[in-house]
DNA sequence: CGCCCGATGATATATTGTAACGATCGAATG
DNA sequence: CATTCGATCGTTACAATATATCATCGGGCG
């Protein structure tokens, strides 16, 4: 319960979804973004404004300015293409763009592997408690920090 | 259903239940924690590491390095002092530090004021969806960023 | 006294995030 | 085609947040 479901994209897949997207919102989906999302949806862990700066300076053989990567992926998050993880100073891709809905992560303090949750019957909670209490819920960040299996 | 219930400490009394708090748990009580836990206390919203070291500086009426704040802050949090409001950067003082339990912050993106809410039904929600997915929740971070109803 | 240890000071540096401004490029228009 | 305009990106500088390292100070204790 509470749950959803939906399928996830992946590599080529997820960069085409994110580009859709994009396009959808009116936005261009230009070289130097499909770098940025192709470099962050390479990562297997949240990473950085500046990691993804550095693995783009790699992939293209010239310097990435992490101030380009921060404008797009500020553009991301904004489009959904890609979600801040709050506690990491970090950013995913977000595997399914086209779907609009609040998460939970589950950080790893150990290896710093995140998996991303879904679970509708939790989010309603936290923003029906927010507007109890007379605040008006924008973005709900919920995330833990422990453990994953690997590790514990 | 959910909430619970304590009184919260003010002012100096805060500082004494602090100072109890933290005595218990082995650690000492000097002059330097007091002042940072006063400048924390003494900010109506979340105050960064560099904000304490500015208060405290005027206060002492000399230089405080933001190094030794950091150090006391994350003693503090350690011994539920305090709390780290993820996704602020900025640390609150904690109004019960004699009682233990996740916590939901609401921050409201106009002002900066931050409530504190309990609420162990969503709490235990959180920590329990983390298990399901095979993690081992330490730290769950809840906040929500939206409009205070002032704000709003 | 001499030693150890926890706390703090001092300094340097790393990491994360913004601001400001100019150059470039392509689309729209005359 | 020439002009203009806006969006994108480069470049540089800087601000804010956070950590690392080593020195110092002072209390407790043999």
């Amino acid at each position: 319960m509470g749950a959803h479901h939906h399928h996830e994209h992946h590599g080529k897949a997820l960069s085409r979804a994110a580009q859709t997207t994009l396009e959808k919102s009116g936005e261009q989906w230009t070289a130097m973004r499909a770098s940025v999302f192709a470099a962050l949806a390479g990562f297997d862990k949240p990473a950085s404004a500046y990691d993804i700066a550095d693995a783009g300076s790699q992939a293209e053989g010239r310097r990435v300015a992490a101030n380009s990567v921060y404008r797009i992926l500020d553009l991301f998050v904004g489009a959904n293409l890609a979600r801040r993880v709050e506690s990491a100073n970090a950013y995913v891709a977000n595997a399914h763009p086209d779907c609009l809905h609040d998460c939970i992560f589950l950080v790893c303090d150990s290896c710093g592997q995140t998996t991303h949750l879904d679970d509708d019957s939790i989010t309603r909670g936290v923003r029906s408690a927010a507007e109890a209490a007379g605040f008006s819920p924008e973005r709900p960040v919920i995330e833990v920090r422990g453990k994953c299996a690997d590790c514990d």
